[in-house]
DNA sequence: CACCTAAGTTTAGTTTCTGGACGCACCATC
DNA sequence: GATGGTGCGTCCAGAAACTAAACTTAGGTG
């Protein structure tokens, strides 16, 4: 399978991954979680090529994750903000940190706090059930094909 | 910043991406949470070359995600497990799943349908906090460095 | 003996990523 | 009005990653 086939497969982390799946992009997703904006930005915290900036800003961009809206004029300069879909990935990488958090961070503790403002402590991300409201872990779940997938397969 | 170099940044986000953070390892790990455990299984299911499933499933293993487990002698033959580590990272997958779910589904719905065996319903995945258990959402949340920041540095 | 499976390894060709230089439109300073 | 700085790119040659397809190893089957 090619990198460019993924976004056609009947499943949803294909499809997501085709989008968000590559080294730099989450990485450009976090600082943009971080309140980073502009081009210059991305590029000097991540220190990789310009190019690749450019190539991933607009796939991010294409595909509505990120908007580009102009902050300036003479000359015109754009900035790139999360829009609903992209802030709507908040969950994942969070999911990423907080594993992160488990299992690389030093004894040093985790590089970042993160505080819900509602209750005003530190927090933990939980991954819990939309209908019962209680943590689900990875073995107390049924995976099953739904109506979206194709006939006979199961990914 | 090479691909490499992702592991030592003070950042948990970065360094859970050297070890998950590319297109074919996630796909991999969607299909070790379906329960697909051989190598020939992950090559046919993905379809691309065997050269970077024996590498993906290498980094896994040294990683400690996965675990290779004979299951057969004579010849010996091993298959790929989940550990704790790998299981943890659930809620990663799931994130991303319900990612797709809601931005990339047909009109024909999710490819996949996700039931809690303890409450008996299909769900999405809700990220609540720690603390407080109440659903999280990104504009609620205040980041800061912790204690395992370098100094001076924000991500 | 020829053929099959599972799990890789090797090889050669293609694609992607990289650093570094360059372009362009504006602004500020000398 | 020449020089330098900023913001956001593009272009290029070389390096790294990825690919398909053939080959290997260790045994099983007819």
């Amino acid at each position: 399978m090619k990198w460019e086939d993924l976004a056609d497969q009947p499943c949803s982390i294909a499809r997501s991954v085709a989008v968000i799946g590559d080294r730099w992009t989450l990485m450009i997703l976090r600082d943009a979680f971080l309140g980073v904006r502009r081009f210059e930005a991305f590029q000097t915290r991540l220190g990789i090529s310009r190019t690749i900036i450019t190539e991933r800003l607009k796939l991010l961009v294409d595909e509505g994750v990120l908007a580009k809206a102009p902050y300036q004029d003479r000359p015109v300069r754009h900035e790139y903000r999360l829009t609903q879909k992209g802030l709507d990935l908040y969950p994942v990488v969070m999911a990423i940190v907080h594993w992160g958090d488990q299992h690389y961070a030093g004894q040093a503790g985790a590089p970042l706090l993160h505080r819900h403002k509602a209750c005003g402590c530190d927090f933990a991300p939980v991954m819990t059930c939309s209908e019962c409201h209680a943590p689900v872990a990875a073995r107390e779940v049924e995976t099953r094909a739904g109506p979206g997938a194709a006939q006979g397969v199961t990914s």
